[in-house]
DNA sequence: CGAATAGGTAATTGAATGATTACTAAGGTC
DNA sequence: GACCTTAGTAATCATTCAATTACCTATTCG
């Protein structure tokens, strides 16, 4: 009920263009690129709809900086990951530090949506890239062969699914919701369902 | 430019339900649901928009019975491939039967793209219930360890992201595209290159 | 045959939504 | 303390799209 002048406040472009960044990374996560609207970014970043578009030119162009925004974010936490050394379990400390990404709200669903439009001439052109980024990194940098790559990113894939399935909303009234969940999520399912909470 | 009258095509209803489900699975898998348009189905299957509108009611009952669909189909084939035997290479052979899939257009992408709908209530209740159903299935009727169950299905969303990213798109250009297409795809990665030509 | 039924379409509408335009106020700087 | 740049909004536009309405015309069947 915003009774008196609060004093409205004001960022520096900077700071509000990552704020929004988050904003529509969550949007975008929950209802993929079409599904989203730039008002709903909007209010969840708490600015205006036309400020968004003016910010970033176009959704598209939003959308492929909350992809690239989310490219980076992967990338940099996998090289910490192997940064600490890379010894057997190099792996298995890394799938941890993928689940710990779902912290950062849409941010895996939100490639996941991605990487569905293959077929779009810009959007298709730039998750393909980002996917073999990736790919390469675990490859090249990490020292994966091919088939613990494959693992690795299927298991990453299993989760994204999980995960926008939202199965954790079963985790308690349905015995298979509950085995499928610890299967795939050997350590951290605590942070998976601690997320239920935290959404609507 | 018909020249003269041809004889306007009738259906009975039930085929052309068949046929518009078709062509939805396809133009769904390709565009997810907010970015597919009735009318696009409509182009596909050769009638008018309205009248795909009337005989699903709303778009989201024609995804939903699309999804339906997709998921009977997919069951179907395990079965089938359960029914000729049980030995230890069911997997392999549920899995390619599984890639096989592919060559019904969009049927596995349209999934996905449910599968990445968890949070609409309506959507994201039928499809984690469908997801549930296969795990469900391979548990109980195939038999498989939930260890097992984790690496074959992990495995499914891993095709499915590569096709969605139309990884294949990259295969000649790519290196790493094609190691990774070759490691994911053991086998019937013809399968999937053929699709290439067909699409677009 | 004649009429009912089934399989459709053309025209239109109303709401949603991305984008544009025109404006306003804050705050640093000289 | 005028000034100009930066951060933002309100109002509105143009399109797209799902849905509705009002028809039309083959085919079936008594």
């Amino acid at each position: 009920m915003r009774t008196e002048a609060e004093p409205i406040p004001r960022m520096r472009a900077e700071d509000r263009r990552e704020l929004v960044l988050e904003a529509a990374t969550g949007v975008f996560g929950e209802f993929g690129y079409f599904g989203a609207t730039t008002d709903q970014i909007a209010k969840a970043a708490g600015v205006s709809q036309p400020y968004v578009v003016r910010m970033f030119g176009t959704k598209e162009q939003l959308f492929l900086d909350v992809l690239q925004r989310a490219l980076d974010r992967l990338l940099e936490t996998f090289r910490g990951v192997l940064a600490q050394g890379a010894g057997e379990d190099l792996g298995l400390r890394m799938g941890t530090a993928y689940v710990e990404l779902l912290t950062d709200r849409g941010l895996l669903l939100s490639l996941m949506h991605g990487f569905a439009m293959g077929s779009d001439p810009v959007i298709g052109a730039v998750t393909r890239d980002g996917f073999l980024q990736v790919y390469k990194f675990l490859r090249e940098e990490a020292g994966f062969t091919p088939e613990q790559v494959r693992m690795f990113i299927a298991n990453g894939m299993l989760v994204n699914t999980l995960v926008g399935l939202r199965m954790s909303d079963e985790y308690d009234t349905n015995p298979l919701a509950k085995e499928c969940l610890c299967v795939a999520l050997p350590e951290k399912l605590e942070l998976v369902l601690a997320l239920r909470e935290s959404q609507r």
